[in-house]
DNA sequence: GGACAGTACATGCACATGCATCAAATGTCG
DNA sequence: CGACATTTGATGCATGTGCATGTACTGTCC
C-alpha cells in the first residue's frame, strides 16, 4: 500500500487546483460581470444546448449543483432578468428555462473572462473526465 | 482558438471529478465517523506536520480554508475534543493546536474512509500539482 | 374514476464559508 | 519611551448550499 501516499497527494492537488481556479473564477466574474461561478455555469449550459428553452431537470443533470441550488440559482438569474422561466405544457411539473437577450449579453462578454482565467490556471492540466 | 473547447472541457471534468469526491467524501466521513471533509483535512495537516503543535498560521498555509473557516473549523474540532489550542508563548498574538488521544484515534480511524472513497475515485487521476 | 406511488420544482431550515472588521500583541521609526 | 503600521486569530454579517419537506402534477393499477 506505499499508493497512499500518491493518493493522498492525487486528491490534495485537486482540492488545491479546483479551489484556486474556483476562487479566481468566482471573484473575476462577480467582479467584471456581476455574476457568480454557479450562476455563469448555469447560464453556460444553456447557452449550450441551443434548444431555446431547457427543462430544470436536463440543466441539472449536466452540473454539479443540487436541485434546489439549481432552483435558487435560476430565481437569482431570473430576478436579473438574464433568464425566463415558464410553464411547460407538456407536463405542467415542467419549468422551461429561457434565456433573454440581456442574458445572452452578459453570458457572452462573461465568457471572454471564464476563458481567460481558465486558460492561466488550467494550460497544462489534463482532462479527468472519468473513461467508464 | 479551436483549444477553447478543449480549456472549457477540462474546466467541467475537474469541476465534476471534484464535487463528486468532496460530496462522497464529506458524507462518508460525516456518517461513519461525524466529520466533515473540512475537519478531517484539517486534522490531517496536523497530524502529517508530527511536531505536536501548529500555529494555525501555518495550517491555513497548506490548506484550501481561508484563515476565518479554519478559525471555525479548529473551533469545531475544539468543542468535540479532537484538538487543544493553547498561547503561543514567542508570539502571543499566535495560537498553537494540538491534537488530543480522541483526536489521534478518530483521525486514524476516518482515513481508513478516506483512502477507502479515495482510491474508488482517484484510481486513475493524474497529480494536478502546478509545475511552475 | 379513485387511490396511491412517483416525479418536478420550490422553500424552510441549519450550517459552513468568505469578507470585513475587531482586539490584542508585536514591530518600527522618530 | 510614544505613536503608528502590521500581524494574528476571533467574530458579526450576508450569502450560497444541501437536506428534508411541501405542493402540484403525472402515471399506474384496481
Amino acid at each position: 500500500m506505499e499508493s497512499n501516499a500518491a493518493l493522498v497527494g492525487r486528491w490534495r492537488s485537486l482540492l488545491t487546483c479546483y479551489n484556486t481556479v474556483a476562487c479566481d473564477l468566482d471573484r473575476a466574474l462577480q467582479e467584471s460581470h456581476g455574476l457568480s461561478m454557479s450562476e455563469f455555469e448555469t447560464l453556460d449550459r444553456i447557452v449550450d444546448a441551443d434548444c431555446e428553452k431547457r427543462r430544470m431537470q436536463e440543466i441539472a443533470a449536466d452540473m454539479y449543483l443540487s436541485q434546489s441550488a439549481l432552483s435558487r440559482t435560476v430565481a437569482r438569474l431570473e430576478k436579473g432578468g438574464l433568464v425566463k422561466r415558464g410553464l411547460c405544457e407538456s407536463d405542467r411539473r415542467g419549468v422551461f428555462v429561457e434565456i433573454t437577450e440581456d442574458g445572452r449579453h452578459r453570458h457572452a462578454e462573461a465568457r471572454e473572462t471564464h476563458l481567460k482565467v481558465l486558460a492561466t490556471h488550467l494550460a497544462t492540466t489534463p482532462d479527468l473526465t472519468p473513461v467508464s
